[in-house]
DNA sequence: TCGTCATATATCGATTCGATATAGGCATAT
DNA sequence: ATATGCCTATATCGAATCGATATATGACGA
């Protein structure tokens, strides 16, 4: 998924190790570590998806290749039917736009359906929890409620983005 | 942090493996692989934290020893003030009836701090990211926007928690 | 000129992940 | 009865990721 999200970004404009691990961090759900982020453009560089330049100071800069390109893309258009991590699914969305608007409502699609059954699944679980909770488990019932406000949440916001998504198209 | 939220399912009844990994998963914020559930409870055991005895079938039914409670109360106490990730905070939190009360609320406001911190920044980078997105970046603005309206909720829930428990003490 | 602080790359050991193997128990259809 | 398929349950593997830390550079002010 890292490699997925550096392309992503590279393929933008080139940018810096540092840099990268920044603009991952601002789109606010991934605070990537340095001992993830080196690694992974190592792992690149090797699979000949990146290339560095020296910039000023210390600085690497690194440039998505060809080849690269091709690996983003892939995994751009892989099926939104096979099993994605939470994570997976938020870098795919980052880069929706690179996909064409009938397959970004696909993906959005089948993120929301996964999400109804979590929603289904947490809303039976808290029921029973509660009715069997001691007041000793005060937090752990608001944890299970802020959850399924969540994913509410999150539903609700799919909803939005797919109808921006409909109504330009 | 594993190991924290292993012990403190276990302190309130012996549980297998399993059952482990559906109660944590159960919370809400971590659906925790086999992968990271068996090898912790072997460092546990290890440690003399807990121990296994036979139960039904191919189940062990793990129980917290003293030694164990000991370790949970530590992990249970250490300064609100150190650095803590967010899984931490929830892990934490799920546990926060065995604090008394006035620790609860030091631990719950500063994690409030936090999040306020989080918000604030998020909020300068996303005006900076409107003025200069292109149309493409659509869905990347998109996510920003979220992960801060999901910052807010956060902040607003946490406010709830900390008057219910000013109101009970 | 000297600290000091933000930037930037890098590496270490330990944790966690995701996939998979294996096998027992239980319900149901043949 | 018995075969089949499906949850339950423990376990392990290699790889990705984490969190902490080391180190070096450049910028800026005392």
């Amino acid at each position: 998924m890292l490699d997925f999200a550096i392309l992503g970004l590279l393929m933008e404009r080139p940018r810096h190790g540092y840099e990268l691990r920044r603009a991952l961090g601002e789109l606010g759900f991934w605070k990537v570590s340095f001992g993830s982020l080196y690694p992974a453009l190592r792992r690149l560089e090797k699979r000949g998806a990146i290339e560095a330049s020296k910039a000023s100071g210390r600085r690497k800069a690194y440039e998505i290749t060809e080849a690269g390109r091709g690996v983003f893309d892939s995994l751009l258009q892989a099926d939104p039917e096979a099993t994605e991590t939470d994570r997976g699914f938020q870098v795919r969305l980052a880069f929706l736009g690179h996909l064409p608007s009938e397959r970004r409502i696909q993906v959005m699609d089948h993120r929301r359906r996964e999400l109804s059954v979590q929603l289904k699944t947490a809303r039976d679980i808290l029921i029973e929890a509660r009715s069997a909770a001691k007041n000793e488990d005060r937090y752990r019932i608001a944890l299970m409620e802020h959850s399924m406000q969540s994913t509410e949440a999150d539903i609700a916001w799919l909803d939005g983005l797919v109808a921006a998504e409909r109504s330009v198209a």
